[in-house]
DNA sequence: ATCCCGAGGG
DNA sequence: CCCTCTGGAT
């Protein structure tokens, strides 16, 4: 696991957060958007949508009507348009409209879950309240050792213990990264990956299909 | 057909 | 643990 980690920071010095953002609102709210849809996506809507509702007193009196046409091309617009608007309503109602910086004030916001309260704590207040992996570790799994009895959240607990505090939000931006960029889902670089050597998946010839590993 | 930086509910 | 919610890219 050390080494796994040593060569993703060596390919990606520079990793962080892909969400585009301005202030600890646009990021809790892109964050939301996030949900099974991809970091690309989010950015294509949130200009137009933090453009007409700037801030939490914005949201909360948004017609739900103007916010799900905004964000209907991120997918499950509906969920996420009751969450957002009750989500901006708390904030108002408990926090002047501005965003918790603390986890147990995230979490009992609507919509805001373990993965987004982590987002939102490791980028815009730099506290590293835990290891949060997506999906695409899924196709690390065979590097990570996850396996029916080794779930995503056993491979967090484990990451934590063996990476410093002050490096959790950095290990969950590497991870995110190498899933992006060359562990792709069902096309990945195998043969420009940093972890061939040592990756049970890797092919070591051009790849045409995905690696499975369950 | 399968996947995407998920959350809430049963 | 399971299921549902949604559209877009591949």
């Amino acid at each position: 696991m050390k080494r796994i980690l040593n060569g993703l920071k060596r390919e990606y010095p520079t990793a962080k957060c892909e969400l585009a953002y301005r202030t600890p609102f646009e990021l809790l709210v892109a964050t939301i958007l996030s949900a099974q849809c991809t970091d690309v996506r989010v950015n294509l809507v949130t200009p137009a949508l933090f453009g007409r509702f700037p801030t939490a007193h914005d949201l909360a009196s948004a017609d739900p009507r103007e916010v799900e046409e905004l964000i209907r091309s991120t997918g499950f617009f509906r969920n996420k348009t009751r969450n957002l608007i009750g989500m901006a309503r708390a904030l108002v109602e408990d926090h002047d409209g501005e965003v918790p910086s603390e986890m147990e004030a995230l979490r009992v916001l609507p919509g805001v879950g373990r993965k987004t309260a982590n987002v939102v704590l490791g980028n815009a207040f730099g506290k590293n309240e835990g290891i949060t992996v997506d999906t695409h570790v899924a196709r690390l799994s065979g590097l990570l050792g996850l396996t029916t009895h080794n779930t995503p959240d056993k491979i967090e607990q484990d990451l934590m213990r063996l990476v410093p505090r002050a490096d959790w939000t950095l290990v969950s931006h590497l991870l995110i990264w190498h899933g992006r960029r060359v562990c792709i889902a069902r096309r990945p670089r195998c043969a420009h990956c940093v972890l061939r050597t040592i990756c049970p998946s890797a092919f070591s010839a051009a790849p045409r299909t995905a690696a499975r590993h369950r």
